[in-house]
RNA sequence: GGUGCUAUCGUCUAGUGGCCUAGGACAACGGCCUCUCACGCCGUAAACCCCGGUUCGAGUCCGGGUAGCACUACCA
């Protein structure tokens, strides 16, 4: 009978979830749901002196944006910013575990599995500075101040006197200690190499990662513990503790993911790099209130939480076919374990913004325009002090600003960027790009312009927006009822198409770039046209 | 230093002994489309770390090198 699948994140409050802890969490989360499982959230939170307020918050709200939802355990409460703990296997903050911890360290150092030692940490760096390579195990422990080598009475003497001490984990030597691994297969370490880790301090009461994380995750059930790889050299240490407890029947299953790497040159990828680089390592900005730095998030450099995920997803794990784009919903379907690399990924960014693009097509107008107003509106207030060049009728018109992405999001692969392809709809230029000019503004251009806007004049304002759609080969075509008007005459004086529409462009743009012409002249419509030709006669000559 | 993990285009990867003349995607480059800039479409260039072995046959299995990374705390 298979176990129910109960798997867990459990990151440290320590600062800002980095992008490689997200990932760790999609993969436990495609896991769980795939298994019909239980996702559960624990904070590890056994060291005191990293704690860094408002990092629980922060991961919980970072995992909600990003459609990780938690069964049990700490959890963002439905469409508020609230934390609940959901479950019956709490509490699931380990700093308020401490009763619980106290009687398993108890039980290990009953049954002679741990003991108690007293070295100083200060005593402990003279001992790596005499020794090299000193290691706190079975070679040297008979020579330090510990239980196994102090009188009973002494070692009470000494606790009972407030001394600080911490349980060491006894391992005995000699022994071959073999972690099978669900991506690396059997991985055998010798006990020798291991040391006397540290399973509890009484400096703050607290057990360490090691002790706390194999209570937690045999009292809360866990079936598969998946973990990044940094996790793989202690992983026969945790085995040895499953045994000591008496657990190993109920042991979960392990599986230690390959790690993120800097996109450039070797090493793990860090907040450096992305400050370096370029581009956030964190999904959602943090303002770190202990070190009042401020990193960038995905979420507000404009990412879709959809493209982060698929973009994670594939950073590390690929499905059987050449498939790219998946949704949450696929990825749960054809997420395995097996089919995670076993080498690093280097972190490449640029294929990230590549799936921003192809998400943010995705999205309906309406929704970018909600997106897009925020940055629409603090971009206009800037430009507030120049208010009569900014075109309200369009900026302050829901439709309209949908209308102007629909034609403009096939260019950008970020919202905020809408905003650099849109602005001359929302703000008439009043200087003209020099390179354009140049290439395009010719001697006749002004004669052009004079005798379009002449022509321009005489279509009525019904006339103006009129247009049909035409299918042909697939493909949809849009035949404007101005291209039908201003085509003929330009064929008429044997005009250059180019020349004139481009001279046009420049007059409505400022630069020879945008959409088609008249999707724009639609949209400005034709009093704005007229006086944007006139401006622009008037500046340019 | 010790221990472990890993090794296919610049990058993410497909590949589980013959379907490999090594496939896809990003990026790069070129072309098409076109009033412009983009998008899109089409195409080009681009890789099995090295040396042995097993086998009729190796990117794929084995051994040895080499390189990279991780760990080596009273941090997680």
């Amino acid at each position: 009978m298979e176990r129910p699948v109960r798997v867990r994140f459990a990151p440290s409050p320590t600062g800002a979830l980095h992008i490689g802890g997200v990932r760790t969490a999609l993969y436990n989360y495609l896991f769980a749901r795939q298994h019909h499982g239980v996702m559960l959230l624990r904070i590890e939170d056994t060291d005191s002196t990293r704690f860094v307020p408002g990092a629980e918050e922060y991961i919980l709200e970072a995992l909600d944006w990003l459609g990780i939802e938690i069964d049990e355990g700490l959890r963002m409460k439905k469409g508020t910013k609230e934390i609940e703990a959901v479950g019956s296997h709490g509490p699931y903050r380990q700093s308020e575990r401490r009763e619980i911890y106290h009687q398993y360290v108890k039980q290990l150092l009953d049954s002679g599995h741990a003991y108690i030692a007293f070295d100083t940490p200060a005593e402990l760096e003279a001992k790596r500075a005499e020794i090299p390579n000193f290691q706190y195990d079975a070679r040297t422990r008979m020579q330090m101040r510990n239980s196994l080598t102090m009188p009973a009475e002494e070692v009470k003497a000494l606790i009972d006197n407030g001394e600080k001490y911490v349980v060491r984990f006894q391992v005995e030597p000699n022994e071959d200690v073999h972690v099978h691994d669900l991506i690396r297969g059997e991985v055998v370490i010798n006990s020798n190499i291991l040391d006397d880790k540290v399973l509890y301090k009484s400096a703050d009461d607290l057990p360490t990662y090691h002790l706390a994380n194999i209570v937690d995750d045999h009292l809360m059930e866990i079936s598969h513990v998946i973990r990044g790889e940094e996790w793989l050299p202690s992983a026969p240490l945790h085995v040895l503790l499953y045994r000591a407890f008496g657990w190993s029947d109920t042991m979960p299953e392990f599986a230690h993911l390959p790690l993120l790497l800097k996109p450039d040159g070797n090493g793990k990828l860090s907040k450096r790099d992305g400050d370096r680089l370029g581009f956030p390592v964190f999904p959602l900005e943090f303002h770190n209130q202990k070190d009042g730095t401020v990193s960038s998030g995905y979420r507000e450099s404009g990412y879709l939480p959809e493209a982060v995920i698929n973009f994670l997803a594939l950073l590390g794990w690929h499905g059987t076919g050449d498939q790219e784009m998946y949704t949450m919903g696929q990825l749960i379907e054809q997420f395995s374990l097996d089919r995670v690399s076993k080498s690093g990924a280097k972190f490449d960014y640029e294929k990230g913004k590549w799936f921003n693009h192809q998400y943010l097509q995705l999205r309906s107008n309406e929704e970018l325009t909600e997106m897009f107003l925020p940055v629409l509106n603090e971009k206009i207030a800037q430009l507030d002090n120049q208010s009569s060049i900014v075109n309200r009728q369009i900026v302050n018109d829901k439709a309209m600003v949908a209308k102007v992405i629909g034609l403009t999001k096939d260019r950008v692969n970020f919202v905020p960027e809408l905003w650099e392809q849109t602005n001359f709809f929302f703000v008439a230029p009043t200087e003209y790009d020099e390179k354009s000019l140049k290439k395009r503004w010719k001697e006749d251009s002004p004669r052009h312009m004079q005798e379009l806007l002449a022509l321009l004049e005489t279509v009525s304002e019904e006339d103006w927006h009129k247009n049909e759609q035409m299918v042909n080969d697939q493909m949809v075509n849009t035949l404007w009822h101005l291209d039908k008007v201003v085509m003929p005459w330009i064929a008429e004086h044997e005009y250059g198409v180019g020349i004139v529409m481009n001279a046009f462009r420049i007059c409505l743009v400022g630069a020879a770039r945008g959409p088609h012409i008249w999707a724009i002249t639609d949209v400005l419509g034709k009093e704005e046209t007229l006086a944007r030709v006139r401006t622009a006669l008037k500046i340019l000559g």
